[in-house]
DNA sequence: CCATGTGAACGATTTCACAGCA
DNA sequence: TGCTGTGAAATCGTTCACATGG
């Protein structure tokens, strides 16, 4: 219900149902069971509908879920109703690959603005790299909502203070160190090698099992 | 203590401890307190030294822990004493830039083999694009442990069982589906564009909250 | 009858508090 | 004394089981 605390991994989880609420409207589908997203995404059903409950009801009782009207109350709830706008601060080959990722678009958001320190001018999709000591002007003319930093460690603290003077609201950080940010802006860390680790431990497990 | 299963986010943190380790040997340092780790990584000294108890006792009392020798624990642990190689599938924009991810062979992972379905010959780094109808042959020859995907969802899992079949242990995922992989193969899906949605919810719920 | 919505039971993880040892 | 290692308590998340209502 309401007014209580919602786990990080609910929203992570209701991105997903997001997700597969979309293929299965492809399919021409009208109606899913919380036993049917359960099947498309590993989740139960019983923390589907958990998840679900923590922000209203749904469903119909004995039916299932309106898909249609389900994904729009997803998108309105991790507020991708709206189109945020995206300023992505390092060019390099993963900087690069983000600005053309055709994810970002499909779920509404919106790249808005790319900077570095290099390759000034550089053209990608129909944006201009543009120097990160003009991120405050720009920023003030386009309104960026949320920055991505794909820079080296080195300098990353500083791009996030230049995005945070600037107004950004949010920031995905690619780069491997811990930012400081104050209270009302919000930081996701990602370290893809992280991820790769994790794999590592799982892989020596069962190799030292034997 | 030993035998007991290990929840996931603490592998995630020992791969956080063991980059910060890193960075606090370069600085020349010696000797940290699980304070010291605490205030590198944002991760509260009690859960510092849970995470570690999982798996011995690494640390002197009234001391601290030997810097060096807790960064080879830890590798140990977490297998990145070894060298993993990988294959990657799939060199669009996002591929691409995995292949010259710097973290990756930082951390011990070595890119052994690129593959698609056009590009074949194309050269990144020191490999060359081959066609992923290769994949089991040149996967013989060098032994793959780890495969990476990056290609459209609708031809991600025809690509997992080609790995699978060719006796890769592990795979990370960065198409948006949820792949079925046999009980004793590794997965980890990732979604980037999850990660900007876990945002967007938190800058909805304070923009309504006002 | 069927699938949702939800308290209650359970299980897992984090925090607390302190004993143990250099 | 200072910091680790660790049971016990508290918190958080998931699963169970069933009442509810189309």
């Amino acid at each position: 219900m309401k007014n209580k605390k919602i786990p990080e991994i609910t929203i992570m989880r209701l991105s997903t149902y997001s997700r597969i609420l979309n293929e299965s409207l492809e399919k021409g589908e009208k109606i899913i069971s919380s036993k049917g997203i359960s099947t498309l995404t590993g989740v139960s059903p019983d923390q589907v509908r958990k998840d679900l409950a923590y922000f209203g009801e749904f469903g119909v009782r004995g039916i299932g879920y309106n898909i249609e009207e389900l994904k729009y109350n997803i998108s309105k709830i991790i507020g991708t109703n709206r189109n945020w706008k995206i300023a992505i601060a390092g060019i390099g080959h993963l900087g690069g690959s983000l600005v053309t990722y055709p994810g970002f678009l499909a779920r509404g958001f919106i790249m808005a603005g790319i900077f570095d320190v290099k390759n000034i001018g550089e053209k990608y999709g129909d944006l201009y790299v543009e120097h990160i000591d003009n991120f405050e002007k720009i920023a003030k003319e386009v309104g960026f909502d949320l920055g991505i930093i794909v820079v080296p460690r080195e300098v990353a603290q500083n791009v996030a203070d230049i995005m945070i003077k600037s107004g950004i609201k949010a920031i995905l950080n690619f780069a491997p160190v811990m930012l400081e940010v104050p209270e009302h802006v919000e930081i996701k860390n990602i370290d893809l090698s992280m991820f790769l680790e994790i794999l590592s431990y799982y892989m020596s497990l069962k190799h030292n099992e034997i």
